[in-house]
RNA sequence: CGGGGCGUAGUGUAACGGUAGCAUUCAUGCUUUGGGAGCAUGCGGUCCGAGUUCAAAUCUCGGCGCCCCGACCA
């Protein structure tokens, strides 16, 4: 390609964007913003998604896994089925449209499971055909509320996603180790430098097993993750476990029951500044929930959360608890309502306007603990479980792990925090899918079983940014030589020169025929604006033809060193 | 979907209710060419609709668009 006839032209200016990458894409002339959570991938970009393309489907093609593609219009039929239907109805995740003549309604893909689910059962599977995998890569869509950070979050995106359908359990672990260890390649083959491997909550998916790939970005990671700084853990923060500290001891154990009068004081801040002798691991927090219970019609109820008052409640662990749709705050009103008393004053002490009452892990076995008196104004004192209000006959992990608790795992290293990507996810489904959608193999038995299946998931529009996050300099992108939308950049600073002509044509021809991509700064613009716009656009490699041209020398400088050595085209055409 | 903010030229910005200006990009010409060069000339704009007013970029209402925080996710 020459840079004369790329389009577009690179930016200037300062471009609105959130992250460092998002913003080298944009100034750099690989994407464009047409609507909300929707890019337009220019030509640089699109040679970069391609290349990021061609290595996913080459990686699953050569572990056995067979590629194939799946309509993105999906009947709803199927998901009535599936019984995702109304999930995504009622999250409003889906994007639909209708065949006007015959009034059929389609939901644009979010993923695939469906389709793929009726394909397996369509098939007449047999356990000789077992274990079976299936890839594809297409344009996914997701009424994602808010879309944000360019290629990051978007609407519609491209999307890597693999099934797998097994005999039974351990087949399924073991297709699901299998996509496990393809996508450790891809990710590595793609050139993220920073990409951990961590547990995950399933969400709309479902299924038990889920783990994420994760490329590690402070700027542009919209997950939170724990990692323990010993030994393997990793969780996403909405899965992750942890140990707490302990709790400091009270000084009396058989002090009374007592009421305190405090007005001022409704969070654990304010608690702690009046008590100065009980601690927020001393203090129990009482917080209310508006829960959706039902799919479909929605059915509110409340519950009440106690937990230790130096932790977080995590609602995606509340909201698996309670198996509800979604679970919120509730309002100040609702929280009047049930409690009797202001925000910040709630307690278990005589509670009674909610369906349930769940008790975090950190409540367990602790006593002498301040809590809310569920009158505006009062806190109980040294409340003892089992004799002031009735002892929990069960405990939730329902706490937020944060960087300083102690790993679940090796029970001894302390957790810490990072935030990343989500560049992969795979979930093991087991057979909620082929049990509701009726896909079934003939076991060896001559009977019909349900088949074990797996999903596994990258974004690969996401990935091409994923991999900009962790390859950029403060001057522009530095792309690995496997996606690179060139692996070369040939820069004549004075192109018109005769001496320089013939040896970037020269080069431009030699890489060419080698099939190197390469891209030729043909333009009459000053060696300062070459340079700058290279280091942007962020090839691998970049052959400056200039002073020494008349000797037939030329400069190759790496991109990502900043290493240069002078040498002939012949030199350069081995080298690279 | 809840909360907040912003819409002026391709981009970034300025203008008390009274002449829409500056920078940059772009086009043309000349001089330049080892790190976003200089001069000259030129093109190009108040998101849409209604209202208030002698007069609206500016005030009011509605719409649309975009951005930010939250929940949801590859």
């Amino acid at each position: 390609m020459k840079m004369t006839k790329l389009f577009p032209r690179t930016r200037y200016g300062e471009v609105g964007a959130t992250t460092a990458a998002h913003a080298l894409l944009l100034k750099a002339g690989f994407i464009k913003q047409l609507a909300v959570g929707s890019y337009i991938l220019l030509p640089l970009g699109f040679r970069v998604w391609q290349n990021v393309q061609r290595i996913v489907w080459d990686e699953m093609e050569e572990k056995g896994v067979q590629n194939l593609q799946v309509p993105i219009m999906q009947p709803k039929e199927l998901w009535v089925k599936s019984g995702r239907w109304q999930k995504y109805q009622d999250a409003k995740t889906m994007f639909q449209t209708t065949e006007r003549h015959s009034g059929a309604v389609f939901g644009l893909a979010p993923t695939a499971e469906e389709p793929l689910t009726w394909l397996a059962g369509e098939s007449q599977l047999s356990h000789k055909d077992l274990p079976l995998s299936w890839h594809q890569i297409g344009w996914k869509f997701r009424d994602e509320k808010r879309p944000r950070h360019g290629l990051l979050r978007c609407r519609e995106f491209d999307m890597s996603d693999g099934y797998s359908f097994d005999k039974d359990e351990v087949g399924m672990r073991t297709s699901f180790e299998m996509f496990r260890e393809i996508y450790r390649c891809i990710f590595h083959k793609v050139g993220l430098r920073d990409c951990i491997y961590v547990q995950a909550d399933s969400g709309a998916i479902g299924g038990k097993g889920s783990a994420e790939f994760m490329a590690l970005s402070d700027e542009g990671g919209e997950d939170t993750l724990l990692t323990c700084s010993d030994c393997s853990y990793g969780a996403n923060v909405d899965k992750a476990g942890s140990i707490v500290p302990e709790a400091t001891r009270p000084a009396d154990t058989s002090v009374a029951l007592h009421l305190e009068y405090t007005p001022t004081a409704r969070t654990v801040e304010e608690l702690t500044g009046l008590f100065p002798g009980v601690d927020a691991t001393r203090m129990v927090k009482t917080i209310i929930f508006t829960v959706d219970g039902e799919l479909g019609e929605e059915k509110w109820y409340q519950v009440a959360v106690c937990i230790r008052g130096d932790l977080e409640v995590n609602e995606v662990k509340l909201l698996n608890a309670l198996g509800a749709q979604s679970v919120s705050p509730a309002e100040p009103s609702v929280v009047r309502a049930v409690t009797g008393a202001d925000v910040g004053f709630a307690g278990p002490i005589g509670l009674e306007n909610v369906r349930e009452i769940l008790f975090d892990r950190s409540v367990e076995g602790l006593s002498n603990f301040l809590c809310g008196g569920n009158k505006s104004g009062y806190h109980y004192l040294d409340v003892v479980p089992g004799r002031d209000f009735t002892a929990p006959s069960r405990f939730y992990d329902l706490h937020r792990a944060v960087s300083g608790h102690t790993c679940p795992e090796c029970k001894c290293s302390l957790l810490r925090e990072s935030r990343g990507i989500e560049v992969g996810h795979i979930f093991m489904l087991q057979t909620g899918y082929s049990l509701s959608m009726g896909a079934m193999y003939r076991g060896e038995d001559g009977q019909a079983h349900p088949l074990w299946m797996g999903c596994y998931g990258i974004g690969t529009t996401r990935l091409v940014q994923a991999i900009a996050e962790q390859n950029r300099d403060e001057k522009g992108l530095i792309w690995p030589e496997s996606v690179a939308p060139y692996l070369v950049e040939i820069v004549p600073l004075k192109y018109d020169d005769t001496h320089q002509q013939p040896l970037a044509d020269a080069l431009y021809a030699g890489l060419k025929a080698r099939g190197t991509s390469v891209l030729l700064d043909d333009r009459a613009v000053s060696a300062g604006v070459k340079f700058k716009d290279a280091d942007l656009i962020g090839c691998p490699w970049r052959v400056t033809i200039g002073r020494r041209a008349p000797e037939s020398i030329v400069e190759l400088w790496n991109r990502r060193t900043g290493e240069m050595v002078e040498m002939t085209i012949q030199e350069v055409l081995k080298k690279v």
